[in-house]
DNA sequence: TTGTCAACTATGTCTAGGACAAAATTACAT
DNA sequence: ATGTAATTTTGTCCTAGACATAGTTGACAA
């Protein structure tokens, strides 16, 4: 139980925050906070408490508060900003808390079962863009405001992994095009939205392949060869720094040839300010089914 | 194609190396390599050549050789090691061999069906044993070699990850003992080992949670807890730092209650010294079927 | 009122070279 | 061969300064 009053390194700090050591540092210099205490080598120890209000910045930072604002409140204080700032409320179904309810209580089999019943009832399409898309949204303000905890967040991103790669197994069909490369740049490691977009082409008729998350931009490139791929369709989730976003899909576009189209989904291109020269960039996943249409148009034209 | 004379800084080399900016810096002071050039800034602009490089000498340095033996050499040089090096050849099946020129032939569809074929031809502890465990090796050496890409990898591990899923999704069973709690800790992003272990679980009768990776120590922890987990199982790939896994089963096992067991598995643990007071090493994955009826045993006394 | 551009501020990332503990290796004795 | 002690290697952390660029503010025009 001495786990309360754990001492982390800067480097743990870094690997649990998700935060760099440089910036650490900088913020303790300019905000003055984080204040570790320093061990007989004279190195930073970070007590837990600490970290726990580093967790919950790094979220008011990812979005789109500005440090100068929140680095340094109390644990109070930044949860009175989590429960204010989530006033985008799309208007949440009564299902959707059922859904949370779920998580909350982690209940995985039951989730995943209910997911299942959701998607079956409301056919794909409206699944993902009723259900899918607004519950991560909700799990995401939840965790922010401190309601649902790490771990069950994960438990959540299980099932859903678990429905729809069940989904995509049986409606991946060979053939069809535009043949699409799927996948994330080096720093993204979220799956959630290639399978998304994944279930999304299946259904359009085109043909997708799955890399994984993180590949770098060289092989990308590579493998867009390989594959004769007539497009590369890239996810950024919101906790990628809009910079690298923008420099990675710079690089990759320069990088690709000219004749094979680069999408950009997910909700961190929300937060671009403008597209890339011969770049898409689509935020709500219905964009793609349309970009599917535009592209064979402009195939056969 | 101006591709081949990119410029890198310092913090697109960490990632896409996964050697850390301190060390880049320290090998250059020390070894002479890297040996990037400057912007006006004073600022180190790496090479895309001597970031191939570097990508060949972390690969090596995984396999256990020492930075004083590696960084710096030549391209060739290090090649030449690369083919040297994995010598461990455990006899490696004709139809393995197959499996890899599906690889690298880009089937990834037939490499899939493939695979689902072995498996029920074979069952799935000796899928696993005999054909999944192997593979991994000799793709991990393959790639080493140079021989596939890193995409082509990417490929690879998409469809285990596929094929192992669908069957988890069938075997697993509600009910059981014991509860484990499946996960990985933070750094460490590999998810193949945790679906191996998953599977080989559910054979045993035991009941299992995926949590997904990289979760914070203190999540897991409370995870357990919400759980009623009696074991909580992690997965060490070769690229988790033996230092890292080691500090982080000891803060691990400090935090979760005496009762609750620590396993520890994956390729990253043959290079422990010791286990760790209280957490049990498991490298063969047979271990685990063995280590499930000593908890049996053990509890029922 | 809304839009655009310039000036300003905030912010993350980079630099240097020194330091030190832990891991790995070598030397030596049993 | 095996254990132990001395030595070398190696990654990570330190400070404090610098600077490009993203974001903000204010002035001015439509």
């Amino acid at each position: 139980m001495n786990q309360k009053n754990s001492l982390f390194n800067i480097g743990v700090v870094e690997r649990e925050t998700g935060i760099g050591k440089d910036t650490l540092r900088v913020w303790e210099r300019r905000y003055g906070f984080p204040a570790p205490v320093r061990d007989q080598k004279e190195e930073r120890l970070y007590p837990e408490e600490q970290v726990e209000r580093l967790r919950l910045i790094k979220r008011l930072l990812d979005i789109g508060m500005r440090p100068a604002k929140v680095v340094g409140l109390s644990m109070p204080e930044l949860n009175t900003l989590m429960t204010e700032a989530p006033r985008n409320e799309p208007g949440y179904t009564e299902e959707l808390f059922e859904f949370l309810e779920l998580v909350k209580a982690h209940q995985s089999a039951e989730l995943r079962f209910a997911l299942n019943l959701a998607m079956m009832r409301q056919g794909m399409p409206d699944f993902l863009s009723k259900t899918v898309t607004p519950l991560n949204a909700l799990v995401g303000e939840a965790w922010l405001r401190g309601e649902i905890l790490v771990f069950e967040e994960h438990l959540y991103s299980e099932q859903i992994t678990s429905v729809l790669r069940a989904a995509n197994t049986l409606i991946r069909a060979p053939g069809g095009s535009p043949r699409v490369l799927l996948t994330t740049l080096p720093g993204e490691a979220h799956s959630l939205g290639l399978l998304m977009v994944e279930a999304t082409l299946a259904l359009a008729g085109a043909q997708s392949t799955m890399l994984g998350v993180q590949t770098p931009i060289g092989e990308i490139v590579l493998a867009a060869r390989a594959h004769r791929a007539d497009v590369v369709a890239l996810s950024f989730s919101m906790v990628m720094p809009p910079l690298q976003i923008k420099s990675g899909l710079q690089q990759l576009r320069q990088a690709l040839p000219r004749d094979v189209a680069l999408w950009a989904g997910g909700s961190g291109v929300s937060r671009q300010r403008k597209a890339e020269d011969g770049v898409q960039l689509m935020d709500p996943l219905s964009d793609l089914t349309e970009a599917v249409g535009v592209w064979r148009a402009a195939r056969s034209a």
